[in-house]
RNA sequence: GGAGAGGUGGCUGAGCGGUCGAAAGCGGCGGUCUUGAAAACCGUUGAACUGAAAGGUUCCCAGGGUUCGAAUCCCUGCCUCUCCGCCA
């Protein structure tokens, strides 16, 4: 959510901003109510200032043994009143707060502006697209033929988009979970968590899947709980509601969750495979930090992210998101894009972004400063790294002419001393 | 799932329907004292909105209701605890 007094006093930047993220929304119904909400609400501050005087009067007057019924008689018209004006300022409290819900954080000043995907800036590259002797295979061919995945039985248990891993393609993911989770939490950079992956209303209006994006999440409708789209819900939502000590910060949290998304409006893409099912796990790193540092740690954490890759030995690419490609909720957003052979393309693997105060302000995350000022902390986060997508680079970049698959060597003690996985 | 108890400030914990944002204690902060610290004593100590300020409004789990007036009474929901049942 932007700042209700930096739409009051500076529309034109917000304006602008928005309109680098090819966005053109009218404000003019807003401001008009706005208006009208501060008039009424003062209209109804005046009336109970009155009704708050009079509750001390009456006891006075009665004490005194002199006539109430005149004020009371008042009063009751005065009470009146205010819950005819409260009625009508709920109304437009909640239409001007749901308006403020539902438009997008602002552009930083070094997102490169840009109207689509192919405007989003390459930062750096890490490692070479394996060569091979061989026209490399997808990952589900590799995968069903090594007989690690089995889409077919996904499909029959669940559903489309869903995946059963047998054997060591079970292992292998549960490997990258533990392994990712070992290399964040080391020397305790991270601390580890493990929350619940269904939250309620309130927890996702906070980081900002709610209002606007309900369609993407999977829904109990028994008793309103939602599955988490990602582990960033839970992990923000530790602090929602609180004042942290600055003392305290920055705090960085890492977890496993798994993550589940309908995927609606996606259609016809990447149908086949890992790289997008409704079902996933991932490594999720947070960090919540006072404002000055807050683009500093996203450096940090996107190198945390990257470090898994280099140590896996995957080759990837960074990319700065454009302006008209940014999610909702960020300022600014790094993807990092793994090489995926088969289709001789960089696919995401990780989305590292800077929300500055935006989720903060949703879920009124604040801390104390070493002043005594209350202000809204900034949130940073990233995947570190989306596991199932990792199982899908190291199929297709570790496959060898034989068919079989080299484990990474930071892997095999995870995988009981394993070297390579290959068909018996 | 059945029966009961309860949700008050950083914590513990008072609070008759009417000067209650709320006693008291602890903790925190500032000061006196001290070479320093502890102890003792004194003072101070929630948040949001609004206003240049003075001030005003709101918040005692949440939402409704009763009333001139609600932390206090009623209803609903959520959460916590105890007992029973079931259960990984």
């Amino acid at each position: 959510m932007l700042s209700i007094k930096k739409l009051r006093d500076d529309l034109d930047n917000v304006k602008k901003g928005l309109a680098l993220r090819n966005l053109d929304l009218s404000f003019e119904p807003w401001i008009e109510a706005d208006l009208r909400q501060r008039e009424i609400k003062q209209e109804v501050e005046t009336l109970k200032h009155r009704r708050n005087q009079a509750s001390q009067e009456i006891p006075q007057l009665k004490k005194a043994k002199k006539p109430v019924e005149t004020l009371i008689n008042e009063m009751k018209t005065v009470s009146k009143k205010i819950s005819e004006y409260e009625h009508t300022l709920k109304k437009i409290e909640s239409e001007n707060e749901d308006f403020l819900l539902r438009i997008p954080n602002l552009p930083h000043a070094s997102v490169p502006v840009g109207k689509s995907e192919a405007d989003n800036q390459e930062i750096r590259q890490w490692g070479k697209p394996p060569a091979f002797s061989f026209e490399p295979k997808s990952h589900w061919d590799i995968g069903e033929a090594l007989g690690i995945l089995d889409f077919e039985r996904g499909a029959k248990i669940a559903g489309a988009r869903f995946v059963l891993y047998r054997g060591l393609g079970a292992r292998l993911e549960r490997a990258l979970i533990n392994y990712m989770l070992d290399v964040h939490t080391a020397s305790g950079r991270y601390q580890e968590m493990l929350p619940p992956v269904i939250v309620n209303r309130d927890s996702m209006t906070g980081t900002g899947q709610l209002p606007k994006f309900e369609e993407d999440l999977f829904h109990l409708k028994d008793n309103d709980y939602l599955l988490i789209p990602t582990g960033e819900v839970p992990l923000t939502n530790i602090h929602a509601d609180e004042i942290l000590a600055e003392s305290d910060l920055p705090l960085s949290y890492a977890a496993h969750t798994l993550c589940f998304r309908r995927e609606a409006g996606s259609y016809g893409q990447d149908t086949r495979g890992l790289i997008r099912q409704h079902q996933f796990n991932k490594v999720e790193l947070v960090k919540f930090c006072p404002p000055a540092q807050s683009y500093a740690l996203l450096e940090t954490l996107l190198g945390d992210a990257e470090l898994i890759l280099q140590k896996l030995g995957l080759p990837y690419r960074v990319v700065s998101l454009c302006t008209g490609d940014l999610g909702f909720t960020a300022a600014k957003t790094y993807d990092i894009e793994v090489w995926v052979p088969s289709q001789a393309k960089y696919r995401e693997i990780s989305s590292c972004s800077n929300f500055e105060d935006f989720q903060a302000r949703r879920a009124k995350i604040r801390y104390r400063t070493e002043a005594g000022k209350i202000q809204h902390v900034h949130t940073i986060n990233g995947s570190g790294l989306a596991v199932g997508r990792t199982v899908v680079a190291i199929l297709e970049n570790m496959q060898q002419a034989d068919g079989s698959i080299l484990i990474p060597e930071v892997l095999q003690p995870y995988m009981g001393g394993l070297e390579k996985i290959a068909s018996i």
